[in-house]
DNA sequence: CTCAAGTGCGATCAAATACTCAAAATGAGT
DNA sequence: ACTCATTTTGAGTATTTGATCGCACTTGAG
């Protein structure tokens, strides 16, 4: 972040002030500041766009605690959030990514110096966007997916990336590709020092978040939306019943992951879930409801965030 | 809180969620819960008004970071914030009462167990109206500033019930006046059952909140104002030093407590501020800068939350 | 049952806010 | 220093929001 854009957040920053904690108007602000009443509007937009101004609703709606509670007690989980419902036209993932986002507000300002880790979806990236500007030097922010695509492509949702966007930190891709198609590449990468150190730092892990993918059908396979496979294996892996996928790691109805896929060797390391250490999964949406329920069931993950109406699916 | 309180809020929360979080404006959020434009307005304003909604600004204006810095190297304390400067016009205090308030929501979220100690003041009842609704069972929350003036009258700003109103935990009143008149009285109370036992709750604190009143004037003297004593015993205060007040424990300029004041036993009890436990004061206003600064030079307490102006006027 | 007091509602209107667009300012590259 | 592309600005306008007011309905006392 440059001189220039800090000043100006300074600005915006104080215009929020002035407009949600004081209650001012526009036009008060801008006459205390000596700037026009659009450019008070302006920073006022600045700083909600740039999450300098967080909104929080500090009030459990009963029937989405009801819900989470359930959720927690029947696959006995350490962490469930389920964001309220709203009008179907508007998109669902907001309120996933506001408590995702606000949970891991709170890790990054937690002063105990932790391993976090990322793993890569699109909510995940959204969430990234939204995370709260903070300076956290005593954390490590490690990624538990590859960096690159079968054919070197960057993936489509670089969530280290943009967490650095908003979050000053140390950074740890994993640099190896989302899959290895041979047991080389994959004993290669294992072997490499950068990736064996980063494993490391995986396996210390004290918080994961991860995405839940679908693989119902081609439309909600994210894998193979984002060309990461191709139409012959999507069919390949459906035969041999993977439902779901965490950072590509595949598994079927119980939760149990797939292996011995051919030539699909997935790198990512999902830390254990039944450590005592929080791995929260933020995942919602009709056609994910089963692929959530499988990983639930075979205790992928220890912690989920949802909606209500995948919450209600979900029991 | 009843049943129909609950809905309403329940209602409140999900049209502030459709707002605030997802963007919604009014009408789309009439239509969504099948109501009128206006109750949906009103559910709004109703969640603000309920302090279920709360708006924090993520974003450290670098004049007041810097002040905090300072103040925190000048007096040595573990804890300073300082909320921004905005036109005159506005009262100031809505700033310190906003930080201390997240301040406060902070600890009561704490899942620790922690005896968390409320003297007593104008800002401080502000805060306590300003806190977010929770329960937090886990807590003991306790006055350490008598609950009745000379005359047997409640004093002015009752923190307790306030605070009451909004967090549900369990509250310890500190039975006791605001000052005896004879070593008898307070003889009397120091060795009652039930202050013995608050008595130790405080001294076991976890952190501690208190306002800094001022004493320079008639006007800015808050005990005068609000009848705790009278014009003989002001006069007779100053003439002894007296330049601040904190729970109704006088202090010099040196932040030195003045004792042997005829007639006038201060009761309260304040906690150690050289131990590690925050003891923090919410304190601003020109008028009070000299009570702020003796506070702190004398170390009673060891954490402050001001506003901008103020801070410039005590470095 | 009746009436007075209080509460909640929606229509209406004034105020506040957000968006659009053209002109002005900035600044990177020649 | 000039040009062109990009960004920033403020005026104007459309949309959204908040406040007022009177009516209707509920409540509770007589």
């Amino acid at each position: 972040m440059n001189r220039s854009k800090i000043h100006k957040n300074d600005n915006a920053a104080r215009a929020a002030w002035m407009y949600y904690i004081y209650k001012m108007n526009q036009d008060e602000i801008a006459k205390t500041m000596g700037i026009s009443r659009q450019r008070a509007q302006r920073l006022i937009s600045l700083a909600v766009n740039e999450n300098l101004v967080n909104f929080k609703i500090n009030h459990s709606i009963v029937s989405c605690q009801e819900l989470s509670l359930e959720l927690k007690k029947k696959f006995n989980l350490m962490n469930v959030d389920v964001a309220p419902n709203v009008s179907n036209k508007i998109d669902k993932l907001d309120g996933i990514v506001n408590l995702a986002s606000k949970t891991i507000d709170t890790f990054l300002m937690a002063k105990k110096p932790m391993n976090l880790i990322f793993g890569s979806g699109l909510i995940l990236s959204k969430v990234a966007d939204k995370l709260s500007p903070v300076t956290c030097l005593q954390h490590k922010i490690v990624s538990n997916i590859g960096n690159h695509g079968p054919d070197g492509l960057e993936p489509p949702y670089f969530v280290l990336g943009r967490i650095s966007q908003n979050v000053e930190s140390n950074f740890f891709p994993f640099t190896v590709p989302i899959y290895s198609s041979s047991k080389e590449v994959q004993k290669f990468f294992l072997n490499y020092f950068p990736v064996k150190k980063t494993i490391n730092l995986i396996k210390n892990f004290d918080a994961c978040f991860v995405t839940i993918g679908g693989f119902a059908s081609k439309k909600t396979a994210g894998l193979l939306r984002d060309s990461l496979i191709d139409d012959d294996k999507y069919h390949l892996m459906k035969s041999k019943g993977v439902i779901g996928q965490i950072n590509g790691v595949c598994f079927d109805e119980n939760g149990k992951i797939v292996k011995n896929i051919d030539s699909y060797i997935p790198m990512s390391i999902l830390p254990d879930a039944n450590s005592n250490k929080p791995v929260i999964a933020f995942a919602g949406g009709s056609d994910r409801v089963h692929a959530i329920k499988a990983a639930l069931n075979g205790r992928l993950v220890n912690g989920l965030i949802t909606d209500e109406v995948t919450a209600e699916k979900l029991l």
